[in-house]
DNA sequence: ATAATAGTGTCTTTTAGACAATATCAC
DNA sequence: GTGATATTGTCTAAAAGACACTATTAT
């Protein structure tokens, strides 16, 4: 195709450019993605993922934390922040053609999200009950892939720890794969498996109690971010 | 942040969209990439890959096979064609605030590219090769992720036969792996591998005579697509 | 026959998964 | 003590990886 006059990038900029985020944190043991309550059109009163329209000048990493923080105060670094991919089928939105890159975002569990600038309502909804509703826009794709993807990564990653507090014992770690992967693993294999590959958790000595039953253990995370060999998922098994 | 006018979309479309790709092939056993010398400013005479600007009311996937058609005469459905991710930072282009999203295509051998409407000369480039250039823009950082990308999901997927004709042998389909991973493979365990995963390939019941040796069953892609359990690459393997 | 490639069988080591047993707490 | 949770140990089955061996071709 023909390229562009120098100062004519403008002849090709057809579309606006959004971020969409998927944020997961646990509340009590359950997985929770935050959803918001649309205020205006289209869509309006569904509910639909966090997000907004890039700034001019502004990079996709840059617009999706400032978005995330606009919605959950969310301070940056505490939450593991990935990009998903673009969606940008002609009719995903009635305005016109607007491309979206999703964003992926895993994080300890927070405050109460604060309700954005706008007059949308902000909340966390169980995973189980979101993929149940019919969000606005491809919202729905994007919360299904998000949620595939962190599934994923819990396979061969240790990003498990970025929905944990700075420390954390092996069953906070635990109780993060049972949420995401939606069925119960074995303790004791878990806990030799995780402690046993070199570098991934670091003992810091210290024990926590837990109401009743032994004190654990309280671990950082290491510096080995990669599972090999990785943990395998019951593929079968997985209910949302 | 504030959600535009309904008739308000174009100020939000700042940012100029294009499609970059990634098309990986096998040229005489060794991983092939396609590269473009650019004929314009910026990056005149650089290499790239190849790419351009979303048109209109086009779809990104319809736009990256347009390109793809454009560059190589490929005809649709004869590769596969995946998403990459997205890559925004305000500085990758010096012309302006240029989206990109790439696109990952492995295709069969193919023939000589042909060279895009516009004077650039376009060229399969050996990947090893490739890695030590310094491409236009980010496209040397495109070119790291795609290949990973393929590395990664030759491990559980059967997107290997992608490189492949419509029908081939076991010993074709471990050339792509060992090209793509960069080291050799002990072709009876993976013979044992492939062959024994249910639903993956299927036997044509016909041979191929390959010079000397015992003429090979010829297999076709079955209807599954998922290796579980994956084959296992070396990490500290690979070479490029 | 010899060389070359295809394919099968077998053995060892490693890992996954089941689960017994022990450790340390609250009560 | 009982009950709960944490952690270690042991066993079995499955898989990975090494490699001997057989099968079928060209020369």
């Amino acid at each position: 195709m023909v390229e562009p006059e120098l100062d004519a990038l403008s002849r090709y900029s057809h579309l606006a450019v959004a971020v969409d985020i998927v944020v997961f944190t646990l509340i009590e043991g359950q997985l929770h993605v935050l959803l918001v309550t649309r205020g205006i059109e289209p869509f309006v009163g569904k509910l639909a993922l966090p997000g907004g329209f890039v700034l001019a000048g502004e990079g996709l990493d840059a617009a999706a934390i400032r978005e995330l923080q606009e919605e959950t105060g969310l301070v940056p670094g505490i939450a593991h922040v990935e990009q998903l991919r673009a969606y940008g089928a002609p009719g995903r939105d009635p305005r016109g053609h607007v491309l979206s890159v999703a964003y992926l975002a895993l994080a300890p569990e927070l405050p109460h999200p604060t309700a954005g600038s706008d007059a949308r309502e902000a909340r966390w909804v169980p995973v189980a009950d979101a993929l149940g509703l019919a969000l606005a826009f491809d919202h729905g794709q994007i919360l299904r892939d998000g949620l595939e993807r962190a599934r994923a990564k819990l396979e061969y990653t240790s990003l498990a720890t970025a929905f944990c507090a700075d420390e954390f014992t092996v069953s906070d770690l635990r109780a993060v794969y049972e949420a995401v992967w939606g069925y119960p693993l074995d303790p004791r294999n878990f806990h030799r498996k995780l402690t046993g590959t070199p570098g991934l958790l670091v003992d810091t000595g210290r024990t926590r109690r837990n109401g009743q039953g032994r004190p654990a253990s309280l671990f950082r995370a290491g510096t080995i971010a990669v599972l090999n060999p990785p943990l395998t998922r019951d593929e079968g098994f997985a209910r949302p």
